[in-house]
DNA sequence: GTTTTATTAAGAATTAGTCTAAATAAAAAT
DNA sequence: ATTTTTATTTAGACTAATTCTTAATAAAAC
């Protein structure tokens, strides 16, 4: 059973908070507005976090953003991905079921979906290449059925049954 | 039947020239350096490519490194991967097979391997999203063999028969 | 409440990658 | 073959994401 979001919410504080006791890392103001916000976003990079965060008037560095990110990821938290741009994309990662994304290459919108198949592919790897998998990363890029038919429509003079190109 | 690495060589010129005669583009003496270059490594970065260069005489800008890296890319004689670090990582792609990573988060070593399911997954993917895929990114990370039995070798106290946390 | 010290903010530094403008070298024209 | 044209190159300036530094701040310990 999901958990209600408020009470997820709760969750999430507590696991953080445990993480930083067992660290002896002082809870502070900061890392904790970081984690509310971010499980607000679905997916996300650093600066519009950052600036985010700015607008809603918390007082936060760059660098306290940067670091609190690391300590999430470090707990369980958060998932750092590298999808393709210059910089790194975001995720919460608490209770999340396992997931795999699609980015348009059009709109850079991050879909998700789930296929239990990686999984078996994973065991296969660890078996015959004898290698300890800790995670792994699965990207589809294309176009996403809206930018598709978007373009489909715009594009002058083609006809619904000739394939573009 | 796969070409003698002489002759795939040559090959992997040739169409690197029909590629810039089409694009009328001129042959200069870097662009075909470059390519030489990256035909005999196996995954690199692009600063180390540069580096590498300088070193045995050639004299490349990074700004010609980079240039031409994207031209090889456009013209399917090379791939670019976004593995995790903060900088793009290479590869020849010509006559290549398909194939995915592991990548050692050890020792950073690229492994690769070819699993067919994967083409599965994506054609229910390009099903079930209406998502028009132009490729993917597999990447298992982990520890590899070699740097898991260092460990085990090396970890003071450590029993064969106990797991290590 | 005071002291201690980890953490923060702001901005400097770094790093991968891109841009710019003068110099060079392919290709075209002579 | 030489000259002219212009794409390409080089070196270094620039940018953007991220990391580092240092004085100021605020948790936690006393």
């Amino acid at each position: 059973m999901v958990p209600s979001p408020a009470r997820h919410q709760e969750e999430v504080k507590k696991v953080f908070t445990e993480f930083l006791e067992k660290k002896k890392m002082r809870k502070t103001q900061e890392r904790f507005a970081i984690l509310e916000e971010i499980y607000n976003i679905e997916h996300f990079d650093a600066y519009s976090l950052f600036v985010n965060m700015k607008d809603k008037n918390y007082r936060v560095s760059r660098a306290t953003v940067y670091n609190t990110l690391e300590l999430l990821i470090e707990c369980g938290l958060v998932k750092r991905h590298h999808f393709g741009a210059n910089f790194s994309v975001y995720e919460k990662a608490y209770h999340y079921r396992q997931h795999d994304h699609l980015v348009c290459m059009d709109c850079q919108k991050i879909y998700e979906f789930c296929d239990p198949r990686i999984q078996n592919i994973q065991e296969m790897v660890q078996d015959m290449y004898g290698f300890d998998i800790e995670y792994h990363t699965l990207v589809f890029r294309g176009i996403c059925q809206a930018c598709e038919s978007k373009k489909q429509n715009s594009s002058p003079g083609s006809s619904r049954t000739t394939s573009t190109k």
